[in-house]
DNA sequence: TATTGTTATACTCTATAACTATA
DNA sequence: TATAGTTATAGAGTATAACAATA
């Protein structure tokens, strides 16, 4: 929190630190991705429609806080790598759902182990109390703003 | 920290939620930068050269952990907006002193402000103790990294 | 006309590498 | 040759807006 001293300084601010750490864990988890020819936004897609069959890309857009434009366009990267199909919708065809390919199911589980292994470098040392409060001070965050998440629950 | 269960998700990564509320905070703040025409980038710089006379733009690269190239961008952005200053060393006139220009130290204050600001509302219904041992969490993690960072103590 | 999706364009942020000037 | 700085290029990430197809 801001300290009133006469302007407050860069470290002054929680969103300093998250932001510099934030930025730290995802460039690391990027180089890791990297060795598989996958990047972070890409990552993210995947494993969404990991635990579906299949899903609209506007879906997609609503679950991940994205426009549809920017699906669009990593689902087009991923159509290139062979790891989404696109098919249209049966009834509706203006919808195009897209989908894991057989390569894209099997490279989940793998990125999901460079997640936890980049995730336990960071956090590792962190108690498992805190790492607990943090997750649940940031998720209260995102309640409080009606930040659109992944609705797990 | 990911729980054992098959493929970790998404939501199961400090990372994740660290990256996520981060952007958003991020997000937030460039907006209030945007009435005064300055990016969260640019203001990281200008609020580095408030507390000092001039910095060399290697000097900067370093306490912001980044590279020279990107400083060298964002200086020229900010010396086309009048609110930097540049003059040639007068001992070794390889290092261009970097400094605020009059409308950039009149400007600091403000966004120092609006800083404040867009943190307290993200932050702000936290309890003291919480947004404290965030802080300290994440220093800890910094420091642990040997990440560079702006050196205050 | 409203909705879904794609495409075109643009901009921030950042990096790497080539290049220039100075020492 | 080593260092400081700039410039050129590239690519991720994201947005907005124009556009096409379908309903």
């Amino acid at each position: 929190m801001p300290k009133p001293i006469s302007p407050s300084g860069l470290q002054d601010h929680l969103g300093y630190w998250l932001r510099y750490v934030s930025n730290q864990v995802s460039h690391s988890f990027s180089l890791k991705l990297a060795a598989r020819d996958v990047t972070v936004a890409e990552w993210v897609v995947l494993r969404e429609l990991y635990d579906v069959d299949a899903m609209a890309p506007s879906a997609l857009a609503d679950k991940l806080g994205m426009t549809r434009g920017a699906i669009s366009k990593l689902a087009e990267r991923l159509l290139g790598k062979s790891l989404l199909t696109r098919a249209p919708g049966e009834k509706d065809r203006r919808y195009h759902a897209l989908a894991l390919s057989d390569a894209g199911r099997t490279l989940v589980p793998e990125l999901s182990a460079l997640a936890d292994q980049n995730d336990a470098e960071f956090f590792g040392d962190l108690t498992r109390e805190d790492r607990a409060m943090v997750q649940r001070l940031m998720m209260g965050i995102v309640r409080r703003h009606a930040l659109r998440v992944t609705p797990i629950d």
